[in-house]
DNA sequence: GCTTGTCTTTGACATGCATCAAAGATAGTC
DNA sequence: GACTATCTTTGATGCATGTCAAAGACAAGC
C-alpha cells in the first residue's frame, strides 16, 4: 500500500475511473507497483486522454480551485458533494491517496480505526470472519462509496480490494473535527448510513430467507442497479467478483454459485460474455425470480 | 392504535417501564384498550408508585421543566439525550404517544414514512416479507431504540409490537426541520445509525455463515448484552419472543429453533425458567459456541 | 507454446435443516 | 375446571445445499 500525503499546494487529483478493473488485472494476486504520486504542478500524464465516464456522465459545478477534491471524479457520488469548492479545501487538507492492487488488504477487523476512506476507482469488499475461517462478505463498495465510519475505535470488519482500487483517505479525528463546522456533511453522512442500513436489511432477507436461485438473481440485479446508479452500463454488467466472493456474500458455496449460474444460463435468463460480463436476457423474469414469485 | 397528540401545555409523560411485558400479555393477540391519554395537568395516575429501574439506574441531569420529554424514562438511551431540557421543549412540540398491544402493527413496508418513533417500553420487531409469506425479521427494538428513519418517503420495512409497547412518535418533516437547528442531534443520529449498521453486519454473519446452534447461542447472548446495556438484568434473561419470531430472525424454522434450544438445555448450557426466562449457565461456553470455536 | 496457478465447472455423495405430522404444554375465557 | 387457541416439542422423512474430488478453462510468465 502506497500512500501519498497531500500538502496544501495546488495539484491535480486525477484518476482513471473504471467501475471495475479490466480483466487482466482481475487475476492479479501479487502486489504490483502502481504509480500514485502526482507531479507537483501541471496535468497528470495518466489522466490525459483517458475516458472518464463518470466525469462525463454527471454534471458537476465548475471547480473553482485547484484542490484535488474539486476535480475528484466521484465527488458527486460521495459525501463530499455537500461542500462548496471553498469548503472542499478544508477537506482536502486532511485527505491523502491510497492505491491497492487486487486482493490487497486495506485494514483488518479490530485494527485501530484511524482513517475513513472513499472509493474513487475499482471495487472493495468488506467482510467478517469466524475463527475457523468462515467468511461473510457484508458488502461490496464501488466508486463514491464510503468506508470505515464507526463509533468504535476499532474497525468492525476487514476491507480488501476486489481489483485494482484507488481510495481517498481521511484522518478520522481531523475529519470529525471538520464535521463540527460542516453540519451539511454530517447530514449527508446520515443519509448515506441510512441507505446502507436499507441495503443491509435487503441483504438479511436474502441471506435468511431466499433460495440459491433467488440469491443469485438478486445479486445480479443489485449489481446492475448499482452500475446504473453510478453512471455505468446496467446491461451487460461487469462481474469482476469471483465465485468464492459471491458465495461468501450470499451465504453459499462456490459450487452452488457455479451450478446456479449454469442453471440461469441454461434457462436463457443470462448469458456469460467475454471479459467477465453478464448479459441479463430477461430482466423481468429475473426480478420475479429474485422476489420468489 | 391510539394516538394522543401533545399540545404544549405542561403535563407529565410517565411510563411504567418494563423491558418486556409480563407473561400474561405475551400471548395476547386481540387488541385490548390501553389508556394512553394523559390528564392535562397533574401526575399520571398509572405512573405513581411504579418501579422504574431505568430512571433509577441511569443518572440524568435534573429536568428543568415539565415537558414530557424531560421526564422520559428512556431519554438517556435515545437520540434525545443530545438535547438540553430547554431544547427538548422544541422536540416535545412535534411529538405524541402511541400504545400498541402485542402483535399490533405500527406501519407496513411501503407505507408513506410520515413519522419516526422511539420505543419507550415493551419491544418491537421490524421485518421484510417475500410475496409468498416468507419473512425475515431484521431487528428487535427495545426501550430507547429509534425506528423509522429513512431517506426514502416510504418505510423500507414493517414494524409490529412483540408485546404491549409504547412509543414516542415524531412527525418526520417537523423533526427534520428541527434537526437543522440542532446539529448535535444529527450527530447523535449518525452514531445510532452506525451502531445499527454494525449490528446488521453481525447479523449478516450469523445468517450467512453460522449453524443453527451458533445462531441460537449468538441470539441469547445478544439479548443478554442488550438487556444489560439498557440497565436490565443480563442473566437470567427475559425471552418474550416466540419460537416463530426467533426462527424468522435467525433464518431457521420454529422446529429447528425448538430442537436446538432443547439441545442447549440438555447439554446444561441454559435453563428454561418460569415466565419465559432463560438462565445462561455457562456464558463462556455459549460465547465460544456463538463464535464457532 | 509450454508451465503454473487460480478459478470455474461438473459429478458423486453426505448432511443439516426443512417439511410434514401430531402430540404435549400453556394461558386465556367462560 | 373444562374448553379453546396458540405455542412448543418431538418424530419421521425429504431435499437443497454442502462436501469431497477431479477435470476443464483461462491468464500470466518464462
Amino acid at each position: 500500500m502506497r500512500v501519498t500525503e497531500y500538502d496544501n499546494s495546488a495539484r491535480y487529483h486525477i484518476s482513471v475511473v473504471t467501475p471495475f478493473a479490466t480483466s487482466e488485472t482481475l487475476v492479479e494476486t501479487k502486489p504490483r507497483p502502481i504509480e500514485v504520486d502526482r507531479p507537483l504542478t501541471g496535468p497528470n500524464e495518466r489522466g490525459t486522454g483517458a475516458v472518464n465516464f463518470l466525469r462525463d456522465a454527471i454534471p458537476r459545478p465548475q471547480a473553482g480551485n485547484n484542490s484535488p477534491c474539486a476535480a475528484c471524479p466521484v465527488r458527486d457520488l460521495s459525501f463530499c458533494n455537500a461542500l462548496s469548492d471553498e469548503e472542499l479545501d478544508h477537506l482536502n487538507r486532511v485527505s491523502s491517496d491510497v492505491a491497492l492492487t487486487s486482493g490487497q488488504s486495506l485494514f483488518d477487523e479490530g485494527a485501530p480505526a484511524d482513517h475513513v476512506f472513499n472509493v474513487t476507482s475499482g471495487a472493495m469488499k468488506v467482510y467478517k470472519l469466524l475463527s475457523d475461517g468462515r467468511r461473510q462478505i457484508t458488502g461490496f463498495l464501488f466508486p463514491g462509496d464510503f468506508l470505515g465510519l464507526s463509533t468504535r475505535d476499532a474497525y468492525a470488519y476487514s476491507a480488501e480490494a476486489v481489483c485494482s482500487t484507488e481510495l481517498c483517505r481521511f484522518n478520522r479525528q481531523k475529519l470529525e473535527n471538520l464535521l463540527k463546522d460542516f453540519p451539511k456533511v454530517e447530514r449527508r453522512l446520515l443519509g448515506i448510513a441510512n441507505d446502507e442500513l436499507a441495503l443491509a436489511q435487503d441483504q438479511m432477507l436474502i441471506l435468511g430467507r431466499k433460495t440459491a436461485k433467488e440469491k443469485i438473481a438478486s445479486f445480479l440485479l443489485m449489481l446492475s442497479k448499482r452500475a446504473e446508479k453510478s453512471g455505468g452500463q446496467s446491461n451487460p454488467i461487469a462481474l469482476p467478483i469471483t465465485r468464492t466472493d459471491m458465495a461468501d456474500y450470499l451465504g453459499l458455496t462456490t459450487e452452488t454459485v457455479s451450478r446456479t449460474i449454469t442453471q440461469l444460463k441454461t434457462s436463457g435468463l443470462i448469458t456469460l460474455m467475454q471479459g467477465n460480463e453478464v448479459r441479463l436476457e430477461n430482466r423481468e423474469a429475473l426480478e420475479e425470480m429474485a422476489e420468489g414469485e
